[in-house]
DNA sequence: TTGCTCCTCACGTCACGTGAGGTGGC
DNA sequence: TTGCTCCTCACGTCACGTGAGGTGGC
């Protein structure tokens, strides 16, 4: 409906910081839809929503460290999210449907956050490792310059 | 000088939860050192300040998602770390050589927090997003309790 | 028409996985 | 002696990188 501007895969790689061949990879194992009209051999034609999808991917794979096999599994997950954003959008009366898509959508986001919080969780133990490291060579440092000379 | 038990290659994979594969190729591409008295076909004997080292690389490839290059070159420095501190135990006795190895130690850690530090943000920014999306749909959610029928 | 980006093979590479066949220590 | 783990090839796989040769839109 909205008159957006069209981009091409270069664009598109450069803004998420990856490569055409990576992009052109994830669409051929399922990871990025394939256009449906497109001609063989035809310029691939994306717009900001296919960017952002793949931004999102590319954080989830690079942050996570999850396999691609797995990936495609939590992107399945958000498409069916994306269907479901869709539904809502278009109106749905029962009440108990509507609740039924939006407690889906909070359990995805749910597991996605523990996930998250494993990793951070890991990043900090090290983050504060090294910190006291750090600590015990600047102390020691510092009784360096108390005594001269030994 | 301590009377350790040896560890077999198994045992090290099982405890820094990777497999024996992945040991001997680190071995192979030198990100770990080969043993100088091996004979071709004996097995291969660990120590644990081995396990120590190798959990450290894991959690760098894992926790960082960096290059095995990059690795080898981290873990020359945490090498060329090690002599140090072996330098600094036989009892240097020079004030200033006692100063550079402590600020060479300093420096290197301090690196390595730079890389934590970045991915950590990275992390944050993630799951700060997912709260946000969380939160919109729990007000949703709210809001259907309370208007019951549209 | 000239560049530029795009296209499709297709082979190469990195970081291992996975048997195949054989040897060595409790 | 029997298991068990280990060994060394060596080929397979996943996630792309990297040309080779060719076509299409400002």
């Amino acid at each position: 409906v909205s008159a957006e501007r069209v981009l091409r895969i270069g664009e598109v790689a450069q803004r998420t910081g990856t490569t055409p061949r990576t992009i052109r990879y994830y669409e051929e194992i399922g990871l990025l839809p394939t256009a449906p009209g497109r001609e063989p051999g035809s310029h691939r034609l994306y717009d900001e929503s296919d960017v952002e999808r793949l931004e999102e991917l590319l954080r989830l794979r690079d942050l996570l460290g999850i396999s691609l096999e797995e990936l495609r599994e939590l992107a399945a997950a958000e498409s069916a999210r994306a269907a479901l954003r869709k539904e809502w959008h278009s109106g749905v009366e029962d009440p108990v449907r509507r609740r039924e898509i939006l407690e889906e959508g909070l359990s995805h986001i749910g597991g996605q956050l523990e996930l998250i919080r494993g990793r951070r969780a890991a990043l900090e133990r090290l983050e504060a490792e090294l910190m006291a490291r750090r600590r015990r060579l600047r102390s020691r440092l510092r009784g360096l310059s108390g005594t001269p000379a030994g």
